[in-house]
DNA sequence: TTCATGTAAACAAACGATTGCGCGTTTTTT
DNA sequence: AAAAAACGCGCAATCGTTTGTTTACATGAA
């Protein structure tokens, strides 16, 4: 018999009925603690397993979470994932993993093997260009939780973690501000994210504390992409009032944006600062590394909205409709960059 | 009715049986095409979607491959990952995740929770002290088949992908002969590690093919801590024959030997030149890189794993019994870093 | 003795889908 | 026109486990 044992063989070998041998498994308080102890002891001896894939199906629930993510590869999410993958096995729950690579079809398409694969709950961070948002809402007609978290979805009754990143806006340009810097300029990321709102928010509520003036042209956006982040770079440099910091929207656009202007021989930390967000590890192993990042924590976003999920799914069995909406926010900070 | 349909519901409101219906929707010939349309049809108007934990538990096969690794958010790693979800969804297959933090303990814990997860396969990057296997052998009584990548258990009859670290090894130190080096250092990692073995083979034949003899003092051994590679350091720069050149095992190993040396006053790449393996992105950002970095591939060292995984299970239908054992190896390979 | 109570175990349905087999009806063959 | 083949579909078992209900027996009280 090569195949795993089940409790019918256990049933047949001690002459009992499968039902018992299930509650002899399980303590059951009316089972007799004779049977009880042959049972696991011959469960024992054959090295019994319970096949969990027979138990999810009856039990219509999988100990499951999905998560979906942009990109497995970044630094940021694999902290993420790390996170998650963690606490999810505090709980007992297992990981199933899907990539979008920023693609919305992919997105899509991974949600609906997630939904078909019966996972219990999902973790999703959205692709960047993500803009129906029809297969979320879908879920929530199989009863299929969702936490997002970082890359949250314009949404109005969702559940999410994220790095409020005013704060840290605030700090950064404080921090310039600081260090007398007057003329700051912004590469902010694309405009529909909240994040980037976020940014433009927490860079005007600084300056106006320091009764400066917003001036709308050291606001440029990029795409990410290293030519948008060129030509955001190209135009604060040209601007007749030209900023002596600038605080960039992540580490990877700073990396392009600090190499342009080594490229326009300006000297980093002297003729201009860079501030960032920090995506990557190690920046400050990095040779021109910004001055400062704000952290966003991704390993602690991760464990959180893994947290809220297990917490949504125990939840569930109670209460069907007794549906609060989580919105947990960490505060982002900033760090200074020692140079070593 | 909230739950979703099933294909009993479609047969008792098309007044057919069960087993036609299931026919219908896949297609068989034995059913008439004006009932098949109507089955097809009305499965799209109910949104029908087939409940995979019924068919995962039928057809003992759950299409999922189990992924253990080490650590998620060390950039090897997640690199690694990002091959194995591409690979694994391009055939149709999901990822559940583990991670085992180096700790055998939740190795064993995760392959015992992936076996009753019933997982088809496993793909595993293995902790780095893991000295008792029996958690592995002990998957082939049940017939799930395992792929090894990059960290590679010492047992007889298995399946894995690996970087060739010799080839790289000898590249590096040719690449440093060239260069006019003639005392060339090697940190390396745990004896144990078949990797690090590789790496003194690579070390030994470039310096014989230059004959040029083989100084076991230049051989030193870190255990990928900061102080174990400290301590490496020090003994390498204390000897009487001072290299001028060192191989180091990684390049987290490499960051603190860069960091050891600079604190010695020693001027990079003029006093002293490193070359490393690569494990991190944009090392080549770092503010004083290797001269050069062995590349071990881990994206592609992940596509093969998978590649190779689901081709075993192809096959497992066909011949039970014809165990050849992939053993798939990259040549890693030398990439100057160019210095920005 | 008889009826209620309690204990220990068996029975059987259910979860959703697949599939070998069989059976009636139509079509083809000779 | 009768026998054979083909078609179209239903029956029922199966995968392994859980769980509500029932049954058998023993024990105690009336």
């Amino acid at each position: 018999m090569s195949n795993p044992p089940t409790i019918k063989e256990i049933a047949k070998k001690l002459n009992i009925s499968i039902s018992t041998v299930s509650r002899a498994l399980h303590d059951h308080p009316s089972i007799g603690l004779r049977t009880k102890m042959r049972v696991q002891q011959l469960a024992k001896d054959l090295n019994y397993e319970p096949n969990q894939t027979a138990i999810f199906f009856q039990q219509r629930k999988t100990f499951t979470l999905g998560v979906i993510l942009p990109e497995l590869s970044e630094a940021f999410f694999s902290s993420a994932i790390s996170g998650i993958e963690d606490t999810a096995n505090k709980h007992k729950y297992s990981v199933l993993l899907g990539q979008s690579h920023d693609n919305e079809e992919r997105e899509k398409q991974i949600v609906e093997t997630m939904k078909n694969h019966r996972v219990d709950g999902l973790i999703i961070s959205i692709a960047k260009n993500t803009v129906n948002y029809d297969h979320f809402e879908m879920l929530k007609k199989y009863n299929i939780p969702i936490v997002f978290f970082d890359r949250i979805p314009n949404l109005p009754n969702i559940h999410y973690v994220a790095c409020d990143m005013e704060s840290g806006t605030i700090q950064a340009v404080n921090f310039l501000l600081k260090n007398n810097h007057r003329i700051i300029g912004m590469i902010n990321g694309p405009e529909k994210l909240f994040a980037s709102q976020q940014r433009v928010e927490g860079y005007i509520k600084a300056m106006k504390k320091y009764r400066l003036k917003f001036d709308p042209n050291l606001m440029v956006a990029s795409d990410l992409t290293r030519e948008g982040t060129e030509t955001a770079m190209q135009s604060l440099l040209s601007l007749r009032r030209k900023p002596t910091a600038i605080v960039v929207f992540n580490d990877y656009v700073a990396l392009d944006a600090v190499q342009y202007a080594r490229h326009k021989k300006l000297r980093i930390n002297k003729d201009i600062v860079f501030v960032s967000y920090s995506n990557l590890p190690l920046s400050h192993y990095t040779a021109f590394p910004p001055l400062a990042s704000v952290e966003q924590f991704p390993y602690q976003q991760g464990q959180k909205a893994t947290e809220t999920l297990v917490e949504l799914l125990g939840k569930s069995n109670e209460q069907p409709e007794a549906t609060t909406y989580y919105k947990v926010i960490l505060e982002s900070q900033l760090m200074l960059n020692q140079n070593k």
